[in-house]
This record gives C-alpha cells, structure tokens and sequence, in this order.
DNA sequence: ATCGGTTTTGTAAGCGATTACTAAATTGAA
DNA sequence: TTCAATTTAGTAATCGCTTACAAAACCGAT
C-alpha cells in the first residue's frame, strides 16, 4: 500500500533523508554533483514519488493556484482560463479549477473551503458572485485573491475586468455612429448585478449625448442567457421599436437574432444585432455577430501576475475593450 | 502568518487535542455532547479552519477527485463535468479540474504529478490522448483512473464513452434511411485515433449493408474542430459528390454549414448535414443541427460512480447515443 | 602543521492532524 | 455497596518532508 519515501532512497543511496530531500527539492549549492546523481538515480529505480501533503505541511505554501468559476455555462471563462494557464505555467503553478455551482452558497462555501484548507497560493474567481457570508469567508485568510470578470463598487475589493461604463457607452457610440438612433439593451442584468448597472449607464450616456431618451420597452433585462436573449426580442416583436439592438452577452445576441428571425425580421437587413464578449461564437454564427469584445485572455494574464506579485499593485484594473465589425450591425437607413 | 490549530482549541477549551480532533471530525460516539457543543463553539470563535495537508498525511487519503481535460475547446467536456459535479457532491467528493494541454506532453505530465503527488481519490480523463510515458506514469500508482470519452483496444485499459462503431453506423444508417446513397464523412480522425477509425468503419458497414461502396473522395479526415469542418465542405467544392455529410463533432458540422453557404449551398436543401456530438451548439445555429448525440451528463456520472465503487465493475463501458432530428437533415429528392 | 573559509552532509526538531492504547468517569445490575 | 460494562477523555506515536543547527571534509594560504 505505502508507497517509497526520502528514507527510502537515503538507506538504499547510503546518504541522509536531510541530503534526499535537498537533492530532490534543487537546493542548488548545497549538495556534491556525485551525491545528487545517486540520489536522483537510486529514486528513480524506487519509483519514488513525492508526497505533496507532508511538503505542503512542513512549509506552509504550495504551488497551487485556484481558480473557481461560477458555473460551466459561461462561455468566455475558457478564454480567461487559457490566460491563466499560459502564465502560470513557466511561474510553476499548478492551475487547479473548480466549479461553484451559479447562485448556490452552499456549493461556493466547498469550493472555497476546499481551496483555503489546502492554503493554495492565490484563488482567482471568475466572475463569481459570492454570497456574503462566503466573500467574509475568503476574506477571512491570508490568502490573495483577485475576482475576474466582475467588479465590485468602492475601492476596496481587488478586481481584473472590463470597464463596464465603457462597454455599455463604447458599444452605443457605435451604433449611433452607424447612423441607429432606437437602440434596445436587451439581456442584461440591470438589476441586481453592478456590472449591468454600469453598462446600462454608459448606454444611457452615449444616448443623452446624441440627445434621445431610451424608452422603457427599448431595455430588456435578463440574465445574459441564451434564452434571455430570445425573450427580450420577443417583447420587441415582430415591429420592434429600436432599429438595432446590444446584447449582453454572444449567447443573448445568438438568442435575440434566432427569435428575431423567427418572428419574420431580417439580421441585419430589419435589424442589427450587436453582442458583448466577442467569444468565438461570433464567428461561428450567421450572420456574424458584430461586437464589442473584451480581452479575456489579459485578463487571465493580469490575475495571474497579480498573485505572483509581491507587493499588491493597484486593487483594481480594466482591461482593453474594442469593437469588432462583423456582419450583425449594418448602417440604418430610413424605410420608406 | 500562522493559523489556529487543534492544540489551540484544546487549550481554550479545556480538552485535549485528540477530543478536539475527534469532534470536528464527527466520530460519533466517541465524544459527549456539551463537550462537543464548547469544542466547536471555540473553534469557531477562534476562526479554525483545518490544514488538509495535514490530515492527509496521516490518513493517507483525499476527499479530491481529480478531473483532467485535454484542452479547454473541447466544448462537451462542460456536460461531461457538470455529470461529474452531481455525482461527487453528495458523496462528499471536491471535484478538481486540471487542463492538460491539447497533444502537450509535457503538460500532461505535470497535471498528472499534481493530481497524483496528492494522492487523490481518483483520477478521470476527459478524452485525453495521454502519451506513452504518462500513460506508464498514471498506471505506476494506486490510484484509481478511467478515461472518458475516448477508448481504446484491447480489454486492458478503463473507459467510459460511446461505442464509437455505433456512432458512425447509426448516423450513417439515419442518413440512408432519409434516403441519401451519396454520404461523405467529414472532420472524423480516421488516421490515427482509435475513434475516428471505428466511426469509419461504422459508416463504411451502414454503407456496405445499403449495397454502397463509398468514394475516396467522400471521405476528408479531420481534426474534429471547426476549420476541419470547412476544410471538408471546401474539399467537397460547390458541386459535391455527397447530398448529405456526417461531420466529426458539432464544431466540425458548423463548419461544413458555413462553408457550404459560402459556396452557395443552401442547407439542407442542397446538402443535409449531421454532426455528432449534439451539444447546445446544435440548437444555436441556423439551420439546427441534426445530430448523433452523446450521453456525455452520463458518462460523468459513471465515472464517478466507477471512482466510488470499492470492487471494480466491467472495466469497459459504453453510455447510449440517439439520433436528435433537428433542422439540418432533409429526405433526399433527386434533382431534376 | 595550523587556520579561516567554503562545501557538503548529518542530526533532530518540528509542521498539524489522526488514532491506537490507556485511563478515568459514569452507569447499571447484583 | 461492589464490580463489570460502557462512555468519554487523554497520552503519545506517527504520517513524510523540510530546515536550523552542528559537524565533517576539503581547500589553499600562512
């Protein structure tokens, strides 16, 4: 059952379990070249395999780092773990992953339990909303940690996103630009979430400068599924009132396109559908999706550096946002 | 720096550290009840929270499961994970998710020493092509594995997935019945993976029973992924051989869609298109996929189970697959 | 030969929990 | 009241590794 340990290799390779550890372990300088060529040999042939419990135990820190994501269904969280793995990787850190189920504490509570009893270098959460006793919870340890995707108001929380005035206001500006003046905001979480708070203000902004006043059926809100998608292009109907609507996620302008030709309109001929998040599924759509994409991978990058850090840089950072035409936004003209 | 421990309760508390140890660990019977009420009530005021490190190391055992992923674009692997998550919350299994990279070796190797240096419960690989030594490497431990969505010759090795002969004699077998003669196969790994090679024969004995001994031309290896996809439709030109194509994955089926409209196809009318996989992706696009779909929420859930199981079942399983009828595939007509 | 300095190695004390073993306290039956 | 059985609690060894400290071993220079 019990598998080989230092002393193991130190009986058989005739030196000291002080002298394997620090062979195995690279303390370079503090070991004769012949020793460490015997000891590396001699474990070798024992199939000796390091237990990470004992080393975790005796030097309080492991190479670990967590990142907890809310829930398999958001699309763009793969681009952001590709960030992270491509700069944790050459930092020799092992990228552990685990799910937290959307809105369910409970499952937040073992996700973040099991990250913190295991003292793990820095935990990472994407875009996860942490129920108040679990945010106290991770706060209550030493350990860094540093939400992606999500932001938080005041200054205190630390926190690697997309400035999401600028993606509400950005996103707008476009359309107007394109010549739309009725603009939807549909499937975005006005209500609860900071984050869609913000991206309607900026909506809201970039319309007051051009001098029109959304009406209250041009904002659709929903939780950025698919479905919400579909739903608040129901509401618009087959006549919407807006000549082109944003959406707040690929899969809600996926939703609002799908429904809106099922309700008869054409993308982008009757309407342009703009989308925020610019995952690949914008590509992969028809028409493609025109939009306003946001830089996942730096973000995965930042965290990560973030944690490597020594000395705390600044708590909060937004990363690049920009517009990328497709085929879904097309300049309003006047029907007859 | 340092956290509270067991010995701290004891003295708060007035116990020893062994009575501490067994109430929080919950061994009934072994502890009186105020006893247990003022042991946890102090850990709590204290803010104790226990070092796995520790623990593991006396008992030689961990409540982790570890979960390894080829890349992170395989976009099923989600369905499989969230099988997994159901299963291994309530048997008090912390899921940990480690991405190994698409053929990297070397990845894959540290993701296997991570998992395995922690001794964890178990080990699950999400169609992980793992190399020869890694392969060595995992099977040189106790530790329980099996492989999931991917199998392999031979009765020797563990896995769970679809029986992949079936897959492509299925799918092929829908498609003749909807009387199509002329079928290509597209994106499908018929060089070297053991499942392209059974999708081929499967489609290959479909055909054969139909009395059709399929082109060359028909048939347009791949990768599986999305480019793969349109590198078939492009093989096949504007004026293809084949009325209907099986393509290897969902992605792949996209894009054979998207590269037969650039040709001036319209599907299905001038070509149906099946994929297989059948994930959300297929009610996403336009027209809907027609699809050979997986059961990839089971095979998490078997696998897991498997992982669970103290006396090992059949080493070799394979979960159910169905055709979905959605929008892609039509009845052939012949063309006037 | 002696000495300070550098390498290289060994000894032994933990890290924080679990648990076998022992012992005290409590209980109930005779 | 006494004794055996049962609960409850304590003592101390242990898991496998790291590392402070001490001690050889080796070096050239005096």
């Amino acid at each position: 059952m019990m598998g080989v340990t230092i002393k193991d290799i130190a009986k058989q390779a005739g030196v000291s379990p002080a002298t394997v550890s620090r062979v195995l372990a690279n303390k370079a300088g503090f070991f004769g070249a012949q020793t460490a060529q015997k000891v590396r040999q001699t474990a070798k042939e024992l199939g000796y395999r390091k237990n990470t419990a004992a080393t975790e135990l005796v030097t309080q820190r492991s190479h670990d780092l967590a990142v907890i994501v809310n829930t398999t269904k958001t699309n763009f969280a793969t681009q952001i773990i590709e960030g992270i793995q491509a700069t944790a990787f050459p930092a020799d850190l092992n990228v552990i992953i685990l799910y937290a189920g959307d809105g369910d504490a409970e499952r937040q509570r073992r996700a973040l339990e099991t990250v913190i009893e295991r003292s793990v270098r820095g935990i990472l959460l994407l875009s996860v909303d942490l129920a108040p006793e679990n945010l106290a919870l991770l706060q209550s340890t030493e350990i860094p940690y540093c939400f992606l995707s999500i932001s938080f108001e005041g200054p205190k929380m630390p926190f690697i996103t997309s400035d999401d005035w600028q993606v509400g206001y950005q996103a707008t500006k476009y359309l107007l630009e394109r010549g739309h003046r009725r603009i939807g905001l549909a499937a975005v979480d006005t209500q609860v979430s900071i984050t869609g708070q913000l991206r309607e203000a900026g909506y809201r902004q970039a319309l007051a400068e051009a001098g029109i006043t959304p009406r209250p059926t041009w904002i659709h809100p929903g939780d950025y599924s698919y479905p919400a998608g579909q739903a608040a292009m129901q509401a618009y109907g087959a006549h919407p009132d807006v000549t082109a609507v944003l959406a707040g996620s690929d899969l809600a302008g996926i939703g609002v396109m799908n429904q809106a030709r099922m309700l008869g309109l054409m993308v982008p001929v009757d309407l342009s559908v703009m989308s925020i998040d610019g995952t690949d599924l914008c590509d992969i759509v028809q028409p493609q999706l025109t939009s306003l994409t946001q830089s996942f991978y730096d973000m995965g990058v930042a965290g990560v550096n973030r944690m490597l850090a020594t000395e705390t840089p600044q708590q909060q950072r937004f990363t690049p946002i920009q517009v990328v035409a497709r085929d879904s936004v097309v300049d309003f003209v006047a029907r007859t």
